[in-house]
RNA sequence: UGUCCCAUGGUGUAAUGGUAACACUCCGGUUUUUGGUACCGUCAUUCAAGGUUCGAGUCCUUGUGGGACAACCA
């Protein structure tokens, strides 16, 4: 990485700005936040990169916290699958930190807040306060709950605490101002009820604490330094400083809310509750489908984490709407495995090539190179015979002069091994190509060195052995919706523009040595894409999941 | 009829009052036993109008366009 020459993006300048007033490098901090409420997807990983790469930055700690305030939601089984997943991403944190580890602190300045009038006890149903509240344009008025006095309020609080109370008989509001410009500043709720068993504390607590009031302090707790989160949560700053005036020592570091812009991926969304609906009408076979952008999905793939590190490098922090296209990603992780995968020879649609004047029982090892890229990665062999598959796309009885490949009397090289010459084909009483006919060269050996060998042919193929061909399945994906911004239709709903084709599940040829690849393996099916061994893979059955294709130029002339 | 945020090629991001640039995509070329990779090249950008200034993408004003805010969610 260029890291050195990269320029500062503006939260980077945020925090210079801070050192260059007197803060000390030393007290940086910085945290990733989120709600175990499921999985983390692409647009994560832009906040993940960012905090975590701040944090190897200037070598300061990251703590990984869970802001786990609202049971209903959140399961135990998220917590592990996110550590997994930033884990997997490279990352280590220094605390694992959760929100619930503070609800005894929060609790009880709560309580001096209610004894300093900064809060009390409303005891209306969510209708009447919303009315109350007032609208982003019309100012709010003052609830009927708002001057009780500071010993009933005490009582209430306590009493919801001890679960005398069901759900939504009275919350807890700070007393802020009803006419503020600023919606969350009428005074927002901190603690609601809730009958259900926490993930962690269990029948411990009747009431939890509302985001706003939660956070600024977790981060306060731990002595977070800069607190970074999406745009969204901008006209939470106003409420996240007041909470944090009314708790704050000012030897201190008082915790610093800036936002950025969440990053949007073209042809995918990126929402829980969207990518849970996918799950749940199965669009997808769960949330680490290989077509799900989730960071499980995309490892299932065979996505890189390096690849996902450098896509969030390069398309940067900013404040401004975006949309990156997918092409980005996808370069990312082309030009990663491009230098970590082996080259292998699997035939996805095949048709038998007969090499009319090879020997009927004759079997030749060819050597094959693991990587044009780097030949340190050494040689496998690789079955030849008379009878081949190749791909049914790479010949056509007649054809312009810019298809390379094979055709009736012309010349092509079998890679890895001979120059052959097309002579025709049979075909069923549909006309479908059953059977190519060519003839070889035999002193076209590659890598023989004789001047047979070393003539240029202009079209290079893949093939295996039909004798020797482990059939496998090959699952390919293509774009899970049909349109770049799915979630953004004003009158559609994303799942109309889910793509039917999607998945295509085929079986392919594959060259002998492949039975050897372990699960998660990726390698290059040459002139086909990268391909990694998808966990459905049995003794019996290989299961390859295209993970991306190559970028392919002759597709793009040939329609 | 509010408050706040944002606006640079098709896409993403720089330029911190001093020559508008980098990457992706597209297109073209060289090399190539992958129509891949690598390398080279082409096309293409400051939302608008005023103002300040020797000088404005950058500062100011107004407008236009996009977005956020009315969950006992985070």
């Amino acid at each position: 990485m260029s890291e050195e020459t990269r320029p500062n993006n503006f939260i980077e300048d945020i925090i210079e700005d801070d050192l260059a007033n007197g803060l000390s490098k030393d007290k940086l901090r910085f945290r990733f936040p989120p709600e175990p409420n499921g999985f983390l997807h692409i647009g994560h990983s832009s906040a993940i990169c960012l905090n975590f790469g701040l944090g190897e930055k200037y070598n300061q700690p990251v703590n990984l916290r869970f802001d786990d305030t609202n049971p209903a939601k959140e399961e135990a089984k998220y917590v592990k699958a996110i550590q997994e997943d930033v884990k997997w991403l490279g990352y280590e944190w220094d605390n694992l930190c959760f929100a619930s580890d503070y609800f005894q602190e929060l609790y009880d300045w709560a309580v001096q807040m209610i004894k300093d009038g900064k809060a009390y006890v409303d005891s209306q149903s969510s209708e009447e306060m919303a009315i109350q509240k007032g609208t982003p344009t019309e100012p709010g008025v003052d609830g009927p709950y708002r001057n009780r006095s500071v010993e009933e309020n005490l009582a209430l609080f306590e009493g919801m605490k001890n679960g005398e109370y069901g759900e939504g008989e009275h919350i807890l509001r700070a007393k802020i101002d009803m006419q503020s410009n600023n919606m969350l500043m009428r005074d927002p709720i901190m603690y609601r009820v809730v009958n259900r068993d926490h993930h962690r504390t269990g029948s411990d607590w009747k009431i939890y604490p509302m985001y706003d009031w939660t956070h600024g302090e977790s981060d306060y707790l731990e002595q977070i330094s800069h607190s970074f989160c999406t745009l969204e949560f901008k006209p939470h700053r106003e409420l996240y400083d007041w909470f944090l005036d009314q708790v704050v020592d000012p030897n201190k570091i008082r915790p610093k809310q800036r936002e950025f812009a969440r990053r949007n991926v073209s042809h995918t969304v990126t929402s829980k509750r969207k990518l849970q609906k996918l799950v749940e009408a199965g669009v997808v076979n769960g949330w680490d489908d290989p077509r799900m952008t989730t960071i499980s999905g995309l490892r299932r793939r065979g996505y890189t984490a390096n690849a996902i590190k450098n896509f969030a490098d390069s398309i940067g922090i900013a404040k401004r709407d975006n949309l990156v296209d997918m092409n980005h990603l996808e370069f990312h992780l082309r030009d990663d495995l491009n230098k970590a995968a082996d080259r292998v020879m699997c035939v996805l649609d095949p048709v038998k090539l007969i090499i009319t004047n090879y020997p009927e029982d004759k079997v030749e090892m060819l050597q094959a190179e693991n990587s044009q890229e780097d030949e340190s990665r050494g040689f496998r062999e690789v079955p030849f015979s008379r009878e081949l598959y190749i791909e049914r796309e790479d010949y056509r009885e007649e054809a312009n002069k810019k298809f390379f490949r094979l055709k009736n009397g012309k010349e092509v090289r079998l890679k890895n091994g001979y120059i052959i010459k097309g002579e025709g084909c049979i075909k069923d009483e549909n006309g479908v190509i059953t059977e190519i006919h060519a003839t070889y060269d035999p002193d076209s050996k590659s890598g023989s060195g004789t001047e047979a060998s070393m003539r240029r042919v202009k079209g290079t193929l893949h093939w295996v052995s039909a004798s020797h061909a482990l059939p496998v399945e090959v699952r390919l994906y293509d774009r899970l919706f049909t349109v770049p911004s799915p979630d953004t239709d004003k009158e559609k709903d994303f799942m109309e523009f889910i793509n039917p084709d999607s998945l295509n599940v085929i079986t392919a040829m594959a060259e002998p040595a492949m039975k050897n690849l372990e699960v998660g393996e990726t390698v290059q099916f040459q002139r086909m894409g990268y391909f990694c061994v998808d966990p459905d893979t049995t003794d019996e059955k290989m299961v390859f999941n295209r993970t991306v294709t190559l970028r392919d130029t002759w597709a793009k002339l040939d329609v």
